[in-house]
DNA sequence: GCGACAG
DNA sequence: ATCTTGTCGC
């Protein structure tokens, strides 16, 4: 069961409904006219949330909406999450859409853009530009202790994990923590979905007196569009020493070929060092970046010396390791 | 065929 | 991330 007690950093993350919202959209669209999964994605303030909306469309619990009016940016009717192209095409036939081919034709004629004008996203993206400012990017201070966090979902809940190390990057304790889930993933806004979480388990770590010196956060720091991941997001909110290390590259340019493994890369991004790619095994690269009150040459010291034979650094390794057993408990 | 965007 | 069968590695 979800707390509801205060915590000590105050929630400054208003989650806006984008699920309620996408639903709305939805149901806007009148039969005999149609619209795209990016006009959606657009109306919801992002075009790079196309795949989450079409995701979200082929839920079996979305199939009272009107779906079969979503069709490709093409004109390609697609199809029906549970039925053929030919029944999405038949419905929208039956509603006076002239479809040829497996085409709408002419799309122009029948598309239907008249969404509202909020666009959630873009409201997002404002509040990590503002945020971006705050990040500090400085040497990691002299540590004792590091803690992993990382999350893990199972129906509409998260887990998060908070796992305590030494030097060595030996365990010494760890403390868990759910929250309902209240936001989908989207590409760049991962924030949203994770931090509650992070907070939750942070402030179950610091009421049992396990806080560390320094934070390894599953994901990015300022390895992202805005330089905003959600490691630097959730270092400012609590104005703490935060490492983003990710398992797959979110943006930015680097070339892997022929790394051994110790060896690292920068990734740029508009010409920019915003982290590196660092070999951790045979066939496996992670992503570093400096979160907030770090720097890209002390993160990476940090984490070559947090990794052992695993490819990930062993206090995210564990935080990994922990969420998914308390997700896996839940349901036993 | 292109592009392929953390969790 | 999660779901989930079968499976061999650049």
């Amino acid at each position: 069961m979800p707390s509801g007690e205060a915590n000590h950093w105050e929630t400054a993350l208003a989650i806006p409904d984008i699920e309620g919202f996408l639903r709305s959209l939805v149901e806007r669209i009148p039969p005999g006219r149609v619209t795209t999964f990016r006009a959606l994605a657009e109306a919801l303030g992002d075009p790079g949330a196309a795949r989450f909306v079409g995701q979200w469309l082929v839920r079996p619990e979305n199939q009272s909406l009107p779906v079969h009016r979503v069709v490709h940016a093409s004109g390609d009717v697609g199809r029906l999450a549970f039925g053929t192209w030919e029944e999405k095409a038949a419905r929208l036939q039956a509603e006076g859409v002239r479809v040829v081919g497996h085409k709408v034709d002419p799309l122009p004629r029948y598309f239907f853009w008249d969404f509202p004008t909020q666009r959630p996203l873009e409201a997002l993206r404002k509040e990590q530009e503002r945020l971006a400012t705050q990040v500090r990017l400085s040497p990691l201070p002299a540590w004792e202790t590091v803690a992993g966090v990382d999350v893990a979902y199972r129906d509409g809940e998260a887990v998060a994990a908070y796992v305590l190390a030494d030097r060595q990057g030996e365990p010494l304790d760890f403390v868990t923590a759910e929250v309902e889930v209240k936001f989908p993933y989207i590409p760049t806004y991962l924030s949203w979905r994770e931090i509650p979480a992070y907070l939750a388990v942070l402030e179950k770590a610091r009421q049992a007196g396990l806080e560390a010196d320094v934070l390894l956060v599953d994901g990015n720091g300022i390895l992202h569009p805005k330089r905003i991941g959600v490691a630097s997001h959730l270092g400012v909110l609590i104005g703490r020493p935060t490492v983003g290390v990710a398992k797959r590259r979110l943006c930015g340019e680097v070339n892997t070929t022929g790394m051994v493994v110790g060896e690292w890369r920068p990734v740029v991004l508009e010409g920019e060092t915003v982290g590196a790619a660092l070999r951790t095994g045979r066939n496996q690269t992670i992503f570093i970046s400096p979160g907030h009150l770090a720097d890209l040459p002390s993160s990476l010291e940090l984490v070559t010396q947090l990794v052992r034979e695993h490819p990930l650094p062993e206090p995210l390794r564990w935080a990994h390791e922990v969420a998914g057993e308390a997700v896996q408990a839940k349901g036993t």
